[in-house]
DNA sequence: TATTGTAAGTTTGTCGACAATACGATGATC
DNA sequence: GATCATCGTATTGTCGACAAACTTACAATA
C-alpha cells in the first residue's frame, strides 16, 4: 500500500503509478496441482499408475489434505480418476478419447491462425519468433532422435498458439486438451515414437503465419490434426494392457461407460 | 460379482446378463459439488457472493474437508474464485468472457446438428421428442412469464443438445459452458429478463433436425449465438455493481486481469 | 484532518487422528 | 478340488484442532 502511494513525479497520475502487477503467490494446492500435471505429461504418472494418497503426499512433503484438493482439480479436468476407495490414478485414455480430443481441438485450433492474425504486427511478430522457436526445438529434437523433447516442443507450440489466438478461458482448455493428447500417445504407444512428419507440418504452420494466410492456415491443421488421429490409432492392437493398466481401464465390454470418466454429473 | 455370474438361462450369453448399470454411488465430494452447481444455477449464489466456509460447511451438514475439496473442483471448472484467504466466491462475469464463452459455444453448436443427425433412426426420434419437449417448457415459461424456468429450459435444451451430439467430454465441457452463460446473465442484469425470441429460435432448430436439414441447424444456430451475445451486451452499463459484487471483480482499471480467474497455471 | 501504526478478531490453511470400508489371504466345508 | 466365508490389514473418507495470516477497527501523531 505505502508504495502505491508514493508517486515519482507529480506529473504521473497517482493512477497511473498504481499500476503494478498484483503479487501472485501460488496457493499450495496450486503448486501440487502443477507439480502432478507436470508429472502425468512427463510419464512419471504413467496412465494406470496407481499410487497411494499417502505416499504421494509424502513424497510431495504435504500432508493429504492439501493432496486431495489438488487431485479434485486435476479430476475436473479429467486427467485423474478416483474410484472410490482406491486412491487416485492418472487415466487410461482409449481410442474413442483420441478421436473426441482431436474432434474437439479440430473445432478450435484451426481458428486460431485466423485470430493470430487479427493481432496488431508488434504482436504478431513476436509470436512469430516464439512460435519459430518452438519449431527449432522440434528440429534439433528431432536430430537428437528425442521423442520426449519433441513432444515437449510440440506442447508448447500448440499451447503458444492458444495463448496468443485466444483468451484465458481457451488457453486453459487448450492446456487441458493437450495434456490429454500426451496421455493418449502414453496410453497407445508402448514407447514414444519420433514422428518425422511433425517438425515440416509446424514449419508450414508458421510460414502460413508470416504469409498472413488464414485459410492455408486453417486448412494446414485441419491436416496435421487427422494426421495425428491417424498416427495415434494406426497400430491399436497395441495398446498397453499392463495390470496395472486393467485397474482403471473399462473390463473388455465396457459395462460402465459413464463411471470412467467420473464426470462430475454436471450434465 | 455373484450376481454377475448368475445366469438365468443357459440360452442367455453369461455376457448379456452381466450387463447391469452399475452401482454409482457418488462420493460425498460430488453431491457437494453438484449441490454448489446447483446453488450457482439457480441463483441462490449470485455471483461475487462471498460466503464462509465453516458457514457454508455447516449449512451442507459436512465438514471443511470435503467442501474445500468439491470448492477446488468447481474452481477448475471456472465457477468459483477461491482469492486467498478469503473464502468462496461466485465468479462475476465481464463483458469480455460473454464473448468468450461464445466463441467457444459457436465453434462446437452449430457441428451438433450434423452429429445428431448421423445417429441411427431409432435414437434421432428419442433426441427430437426430448427436444421438442424442451421447447414445449419454453413456451409455457414464456406464458407465464416466468424468466427462472424459461432458463432452466434453455439450459436442458443445450444440454440435450451437447449429450446427444458429442461425447462424454464434450457434454461435460457444454454442461460448463452452459452454466457459465447462465452466470453471465446473472452478471450482466440486475433481474431476468425473458427474451421473446427464444421460443421461435429453438423451436426452428428442432424443424431443423426435423427437417435433416444439417446446414439449416447450423445456420440457426450461429445466428443464435450472435443474437445471445448481442442481448447480454446491449446493456453492458447496467451491470452489477453491488459491494458483494465488488468483492471479485476486477477493480475499474483493471490491474490484474489474469488473476481473476485463477487459473491452475497450466498454460 | 488525514494517515499510519498497532492490536484484536476472524477466517483460512494445514495437519494429525479416528473410523469405516474394501481388499487379500487363509482356512473350512461341500 | 473348488468355492465360500471369515478375519486381518491397509487405505481411504471424514472430522476436529491448531496456528498463521489477513482484515478491520481504533488510536496516535504529524
Amino acid at each position: 500500500m505505502s508504495t502505491r502511494s508514493s508517486g515519482l513525479s507529480g506529473l504521473t497520475s497517482a493512477r497511473q503509478v498504481g499500476r503494478l502487477a498484483p503479487v501472485r503467490r501460488a496457493s499450495t494446492v496450486d503448486l501440487i496441482a502443477d507439480r502432478l500435471r507436470e508429472a502425468v505429461v512427463d510419464g512419471s504418472l504413467p496412465p494406470g499408475a496407481a499410487l497411494g494418497e499417502a505416499e504421494l503426499a509424502f513424497q510431495l512433503g504435504v500432508s493429504r489434505g492439501p493432496l486431495r484438493e489438488a487431485m479434485q482439480r486435476l479430476t475436473a479436468e479429467g486427467l485423474l480418476v478416483i474410484p472410490r476407495r482406491r486412491g487416485l490414478a492418472v487415466r487410461t485414455m482409449t481410442p474413442e478419447d483420441v478421436r473426441d480430443i482431436h474432434w474437439l481441438r479440430a473445432r478450435i485450433e484451426p481458428e486460431l491462425g485466423r485470430r493470430i492474425l487479427a493481432r496488431p504486427l508488434a504482436e504478431r511478430k513476436t509470436v512469430l519468433a516464439e512460435l519459430g522457436t518452438e519449431v527449432k526445438r522440434m528440429q534439433r529434437a528431432l536430430k537428437k532422435d528425442d521423442a520426449r523433447a519433441l513432444g515437449d516442443a510440440y506442447l508448447d507450440f500448440h499451447r503458444g498458439l492458444a495463448a496468443w489466438g485466444g483468451s484465458i478461458r481457451l488457453a486453459r482448455m487448450m492446456a487441458t486438451l493437450l495434456i490429454e493428447t500426451r496421455l493418449c500417445t502414453f496410453s497407445m504407444y508402448e514407447h514414444f515414437e519420433v514422428a518425422v512428419d511433425l517438425v515440416p507440418e509446424h514449419a508450414a504452420f508458421v510460414d502460413a503465419l508470416a504469409a498472413e494466410d488464414a485459410e492455408r492456415f486453417t486448412a494446414l491443421m485441419r491436416a496435421h490434426l487427422d494426421a495425428e488421429v491417424r498416427r495415434l490409432l494406426s497400430e491399436p492392437e497395441t495398446a498397453k494392457e499392463d495390470d496395472a493398466d486393467r485397474l482403471l481401464a473399462e473390463t473388455p465390454d465396457e459395462p460402465q461407460p459413464l463411471d470412467r470418466l467420473d464426470l462430475p454429473e454436471g450434465i
